[in-house]
DNA sequence: TCCCATTGACTGAACGTTCATTCAACCCGT
DNA sequence: ACGGGTTGAATGAACGTTCAGTCAATGGGA
C-alpha cells in the first residue's frame, strides 16, 4: 500500500487544483448515488471542502455538471489503443478486445457505468447531446482509419471503412450498454461473434486469420 | 382527422381505466421534461384529474415508476416481428430491419429515447436491473431462436446460435442508444453492415444471399 | 319505493424535507 | 492591508407525501 490505499488510477490521483478535486468529488458521488440521486449536497461532501465553494468554481450545477462531462470524455477518449501495430487487423483486435474486454476491473466498469448514465441524459439534454454526437464522430472516425489501412495495405478486402466503424462502434456501445444495465450480459459471446464478424467479413476469403503469403 | 388527432396508436388510445391514463401521462411527462425531470407534479399535470389521486392508486413515486417500467417492457417486447417467415434467414432480415429501421416515425424515436432513458436507470438502482435483465433474455432468446432454426434447416451454417443472438442484440442496443443521444448517428450503416454480417458469417460459403439450391 | 350506510374515486390545501443558490464574514499568504 | 479562497448560515422554490373531506354510485332494510 502506497500513499493512497487501492483506489482508481484515474481518478484517486491526488488532485492538482481544486477544480480537479471537484471533478473527482463529481465521479465518486454519481458512482455512489447515482446520476438520478447526484446533488450538489452530495457533491460537496464527497471533497473536504464546503460545499459553497462550488458556486466559486463554477456557475452552478448545470456548468459543473457540463464541464464534469467534458472532464469524463476526455479520459474516455484517451484510453482506445493507439501504438504502432504491425497490421490493421492486430489494431482493430486490440481495439474490439479494449472495448469488450475479457475481464472488466469493478473500477473500469464503474467508470463505463457512469458513461453509460451520463450518455442517457443526452437524450433529453441538448448540450449533453452535442458532446456525445462529436464523441462518437471520434471514435468512428479512429476506427474507420484503422480499417482504411487494412484495405490500402491489403489486410482487409475491399468493405466501407465507414460502414464497417459504425457497426464496430455500435457493438461496442451495446455492449457496455448492457454491462452496466443488466446483471446477466453475455460479453463474452459478443466479443467472440465481433472477432467471427471480422475474420468472416473483412479477411481475404482464402486466409484463414493471419496468413502470411 | 380522427376521434383522436395525430398522436401515438401505442399511447393516444382512450385509456380504459384510471391506471392506463395514469401511465399514458407518465409517457408524456417523460418525453417531455425527461427522466430527470419527471416529477409527480409534471406527471399530475399531464392528466386531467388530481395529483393527489396518483397515491390511490400506487403506493408513491417509486411504485409508479416501477409499474411504469412493465407497462413499457409490456409494449417493447410486443413490438418484435413474429410472424410465420418461409426461412430463418428472412426472419432474422426483418427483425433488423424492425430494429434498426430504415425511416424511423417521430413516434417511434420517442419510444426508444424513453427507453434508453429508463434502462440507464438501471444502472444505479436494482428493481430497474432486474427488468432489463429479463427483457434482454427476453430478445436473445427470440433471436436464438431463429438462427437455431436457420441452422438446423441448413439456411444459416453451423454457428452458435446464442452468440450470434447476443451480437445481434447489442448491435441492436447500441444503435438505438447512439440514435437516441446523438444527432449523427449513422444507422443506415449499422443497419447495411449488420445485414453484410448475417450473409458473410451465417450464409453457407457459396449462396450468393438467397439462392436455391 | 324510499332512505341511509358504505364504498371508492377524487380533490385542494397543507406538511416537512431537500433542492440549488446566495451572501456576509473569515482566513491567510503576500 | 489587500484579495482570492473558503466557510456556515440562510433563502425561496420545488420536491414527495399526507390528509380531511367531497362526490357519485351501490346495496340492502324498512
Amino acid at each position: 500500500m502506497n500513499v493512497q490505499s487501492m483506489g482508481s488510477p484515474l481518478f484517486d490521483t491526488e488532485p492538482t487544483d481544486t477544480r480537479e478535486a471537484i471533478m473527482q468529488a463529481t465521479y465518486r458521488a454519481l458512482r455512489t448515488h447515482g446520476y438520478a440521486g447526484l446533488t450538489i449536497q452530495r457533491i460537496g461532501d464527497e471533497f473536504p471542502k464546503s460545499k459553497s465553494l462550488l458556486y466559486h468554481h463554477y456557475d452552478g450545477k448545470d456548468d459543473l455538471l457540463l464541464e464534469f462531462l467534458s472532464f469524463m470524455l476526455e479520459r474516455f477518449e484517451e484510453t482506445i489503443p493507439d501504438r504502432e501495430y504491425d497490421d490493421a487487423h492486430d489494431h482493430l483486435t486490440a481495439i474490439v478486445d479494449h472495448a469488450v474486454p475479457e475481464d472488466l476491473d469493478p473500477e473500469r466498469a464503474e467508470f463505463r457505468a457512469a458513461m453509460v448514465e451520463l450518455r442517457a441524459q443526452a437524450a433529453s439534454d441538448t448540450a449533453y447531446r452535442e458532446h456525445f454526437t462529436r464523441n462518437d464522430r471520434f471514435f468512428r472516425d479512429r476506427f474507420a482509419t484503422v480499417v482504411a489501412r487494412g484495405v490500402k495495405e491489403g489486410t482487409f478486402r475491399e468493405v466501407d471503412p465507414d460502414r464497417v466503424a459504425a457497426m464496430v462502434l455500435a457493438t461496442v456501445h451495446g455492449a457496455m450498454q448492457e454491462e452496466a444495465t443488466t446483471d446477466g450480459a453475455e460479453t463474452a459471446d459478443v466479443r467472440g461473434e465481433l472477432r467471427a464478424y471480422i475474420e468472416s467479413r473483412l479477411l481475404p476469403p482464402d486466409s484463414p486469420s493471419g496468413v502470411v503469403e
